[in-house]
DNA sequence: ATTTAAATTTGTAATGATTACAATTTAATA
DNA sequence: TATTAAATTGTAATCATTACAAATTTAAAT
């Protein structure tokens, strides 16, 4: 057995710990969206995984990432209209969108305040904190 | 000269203060985005001022909604894929959208903690915040 | 006041992401 | 192997946004 047949075993595992079949589709979205971290929008997703599976339509990649989202294994991450990018790191942290080359970086975050935390009667399920600016890497290059 | 025509007056001065020539149909928008508390999108915007100026154009809705954001007196919303909404409310906070009503309340928060400042040489230029799930009316009526 | 130029508004068409849906293929079960 | 269900695919429809040119309004100049 090699190497990556056992990362996609592990993946397979995963999905199917979390209600998904894994299908071959399914496994490869789902390890692509873990290795990268870039969070990718539909159209890179799309382009990524057809140099592996070049029969794959973009209405799987939509329909997988839409019971990823519902099943809580992936994070719809929308900063700007028109521009849905996808997060396989559901954990909590802040997101950090340049706008000067475009790139999304992850920040650690600590939401333990009572006084974010106490909306006074009002259930929370999700938190979501972004900022935008310039990059490290944009600033330096001016 | 009336109450109103006084109240039309501020936005006007308002917006020649930052560099919006103040026609009509941007005295309109802005003064509804500043009364309602609802954070429209572009089509509740429209409907509503359409009642008011009926020669009105969804594309003067858009390029006013730009101006705005361009010269920082109005903030896009982007909290839902497919669902822009608009806040004439520019100062810190948070939003609070209801996943059952779909209603998104403002609540205050503090982002003067340095371990949320501090993103290392990142030039921060804006702050979001919100948070998903069920508000306090909806909770009762279960 | 009239003319000219610039800015704004308007309407229609184009774009592009997402969704709907039916047909095809694949996988699971008997 | 035959049957059924699930998943994938491709095409068409939808819907928000943008592009763009024509019409209108406003401001400036004469």
């Amino acid at each position: 057995m090699t190497l990556k047949e056992y990362k996609e075993q592990d993946i397979a595992d995963y999905l199917k710990k979390y209600g998904i079949k894994p299908s071959y589709q399914r496994i490869k979205i789902f390890e692509y969206l873990r290795k990268t971290k870039s969070h990718p929008n539909v159209d890179v997703i799309f382009k990524e995984i057809v140099k592996v599976i070049p029969t794959l339509s973009k209405t799987t990649v939509y329909n997988t990432l839409s019971s990823f989202i519902e099943k809580g294994i992936v994070a719809v991450i929308t900063i700007e209209e028109n521009e849905t990018r996808y997060d396989a790191d559901t954990s909590m942290h802040g997101h950090f969108k340049c706008k000067s080359c475009g790139k999304i970086y992850d920040f650690d975050i600590n939401f333990s305040r009572d006084d974010i935390d106490d909306l006074g009667g009002f259930e929370v399920d999700e938190k979501h904190l972004y900022f935008k600016g310039n990059c490290k890497n944009c600033l330096k290059n001016k």
